[in-house]
DNA sequence: AAACATCTCAACCGCGGATAT
DNA sequence: CATATCCGCGGTTGAGATGTT
């Protein structure tokens, strides 16, 4: 039954076309149209596919193809459509004259959304991003200031003004991650209580203005456990695990050095497994043992670090790009 | 200059829906 | 209706290009 199997295809050639390849694809194409994809390799004298055949059509020999970079209106068509249709990458094509899919594609995932990442926006959801990894080059640049503002000769005056911009800056950064989950949460009971729980902090960093922002501080607000997690069902993750803090302080490097740091030894390859773009963690509960897998083991098991955990790290936008 | 790391993008793979028998 | 193939799509790969040490 069905149609009559098709002709072996063992022995077709894969790869990078050649010119001669190119060219014989385009006179039969312009002669005859592809009509049947299946049939045209042998119809046209080609060693190959159906399949590769079309590809190569469509991405690179179509006359109306668009070569070259994308504009910024380009750019700016793919992250409205992306934030509509998603991955879709041939429905958003077809709002962009000459760009393939594949084209689109490509784009996407070597620029735009590297781009998003480092604005801390999430790629898929299209909102910022509320994670722990979001803020991590921020985190870690505010380490190494710490540390060198730690070894700076300050006077009684300025080591006070410290701590308060450090207590100010870490309320501020806390909020921002609330905020963000709240423009998340989607029911009403949900972001009620997240409007709640900004309330409590705000008490929190007015009655003990000289303080860090300790997780301590946080045990018992409404919906944080000792964990640092926010209790919740739907909720995105705001993490603030005291456990977490052994960052090579004399690393003026991204993520990457601390992601060296993990796991010496390991070849390359498997380094990306951790921490790189490509391979970022989804924006859903993130596990405090995951976390510290990811960034340190020596710190899981109780050893106290000289560094400060992230919980008291202070978050700046002027400063970072500075320190960064 | 060499070695290594990272990026880019053309091409491939596998899946699922559409279609032919 | 069942089955086999075609086609298009999205995800992934890997060779070459480019950048960094």
């Amino acid at each position: 039954m069905g149609r009559p199997p098709s002709s072996d295809e063992n022995g077709l050639k894969k790869g990078p076309w050649t010119t001669e390849e190119d060219e014989k694809l385009m006179i039969y194409i312009q002669k005859h149209g592809h009509g049947s994809w299946r049939a045209l390799p042998q119809l046209a004298g080609l060693n190959r596919c159906g399949k590769s055949c079309r590809l190569r059509w469509t991405n690179y020999l179509k006359p109306d193809i668009k070569r070259g970079k994308f504009s910024q209106e380009e750019e700016q068509t793919i992250l409205q459509l992306h934030t509509i249709l998603g991955n879709k990458w041939s429905a958003i094509a077809k709002h962009l004259p000459g760009r393939t899919d594949n084209e689109i594609k490509n784009f996407w995932n070597t620029h735009l959304r590297k781009k998003l990442i480092k604005m801390g926006i999430d790629p898929m959801t299209h909102r910022p991003r509320t994670d722990f990894f979001a803020a991590l080059p921020q985190l870690i640049a505010l380490a190494n200031l710490r540390q060198f503002i730690n070894q700076q000769p300050w006077d009684d005056h300025t080591a006070r003004l410290q701590a308060q911009t450090a207590q100010a800056a870490n309320l501020q950064y806390v909020q921002s991650l609330l905020h963000s989950a709240a423009s998340i949460a989607a029911s009403p009971t949900t972001s009620s209580s997240l409007n709640s729980l900004t309330m409590d902090l705000e008490q929190i960093s007015f009655l003990n203005p000289p303080q860090m922002l300790s997780p301590s501080a946080l045990e018992g607000i409404s919906g944080i456990d000792l964990a640092g997690h926010v209790s919740q069902s739907q909720m995105p993750s705001v993490t603030f695990d005291h456990t977490i803090g052994n960052i090579n302080p004399g690393s003026h490097n991204n993520v990457e050095s601390s992601e060296q740091h993990c796991d010496e030894g390991e070849n390359s390859s498997k380094k990306r497994l951790f921490l790189s773009e490509n391979s970022l963690p989804p924006l859903t509960d993130m596990a405090a043992s995951n976390i510290c897998n990811t960034i340190s083991t020596s710190n899981c098991d109780g050893v106290s670090s000289p560094f400060p955990s992230w919980s008291e790290i202070l978050l700046d936008e002027e400063l970072l790009s500075e320190f960064a």
